[in-house]
DNA sequence: ATGGCTTCGGTTCGAAGA
């Protein structure tokens, strides 16, 4: 099985692009985020004339995240709420989490806030958000032991994970406090896809659009599997792919896909 | 180098992303 993590920032424009790298990668999920549109909107024929069923958490303009199947999921629900308590219903307004179960294996589907700049209200939010997100885990894990949880997590764990032209001490995405929170949720019993089989640096999945940061390779590793013990021994290999950042009006994000043994 | 580039909304620049 195939499960592909995508930041697409806006599938209305990126569309012709995600579904011609489907078509060459037919992957059994592709986990999608920065959709940036309400569900009613979503354009759905394409992926669904390739055979896919869409579940789409979306909003106005931001965020918003899909998960596109080939087969059915069942137990699909989006949002924090769902699986905690209402009265966490503020932290649903963006749309950032969606789940689903597929063969036994429930995929959890993240866009972690960005934060903007150490020390700001959204800073503060995003930290927030990743305590939730492991009560949200937790839960989870209560029901089901095999989980991969994939998304956009806009945190890069190791000084390897980073281009060398930064200065990673209190830069967004590699401050020791969100580190820490993604550190405490991996802590529970996740460990990372992609460095079971690749170790050095220099591997990333985004690049600013800025500064030519692609033609430069100035990038940052920061979209993730994060995957329960039995999955991680299940994983057979997890690459990023980056050819589509190297095509006009390119997402600046690129996919990353695992493949797990099957049962 | 508090910028560089891209998207959205709703009108054309400001906010947000990372």
């Amino acid at each position: 099985m195939k499960i592909a993590t995508w930041n697409i920032n806006s599938v209305r424009i990126r569309l012709e692009q995600v579904i011609d790298w489907l078509k060459q990668n037919p992957v059994d999920v592709l986990c999608l985020q920065e959709t940036k549109v309400i569900d009613a909107d979503f354009p759905r024929s394409l992926f669904e004339e390739l055979g896919y069923h869409l579940y789409l958490s979306g909003q106005k303009s931001y965020n918003g995240v899909a998960l596109i199947s080939r087969k059915q999921l069942v137990d699909v629900t989006t949002g924090f709420t769902a699986i905690l308590s209402d009265q966490l219903l503020e932290w649903d307004e963006q749309k950032r989490v969606i789940t689903g179960v597929i063969d036994g294996i429930r995929i959890v589907n993240l866009y972690v806030p960005n934060g903007a700049a150490v020390g700001t209200e959204k800073y503060a939010y995003k930290l927030r958000w990743l305590k939730v997100l492991r009560e949200y885990l937790k839960c989870l894990l209560l029901s089901q032991p095999d989980i991969c949880v994939c998304g956009d997590f806009n945190i890069a764990l190791e000084a390897k994970d980073i281009h060398d032209q930064v200065s990673p001490d209190n830069h967004i995405m590699a401050s020791e406090l969100e580190r820490q929170a993604l550190r405490d949720i991996l802590a529970m019993g996740f460990a990372d896809a992609f460095r079971k089989f690749t170790t050095e640096g220099g591997h990333y999945s985004w690049w600013d659009y800025r500064a030519a940061a692609f033609r430069r390779n100035l990038g940052w590793r920061i979209d993730h599997h994060y995957l329960t013990p039995a999955l991680y021994e299940r994983a057979k290999s997890c690459i990023i792919d980056a050819t589509p950042r190297k095509l006009t009006q390119p997402s600046d994000h690129a996919p990353v896909i695992l493949e797990l043994e099957d049962k």
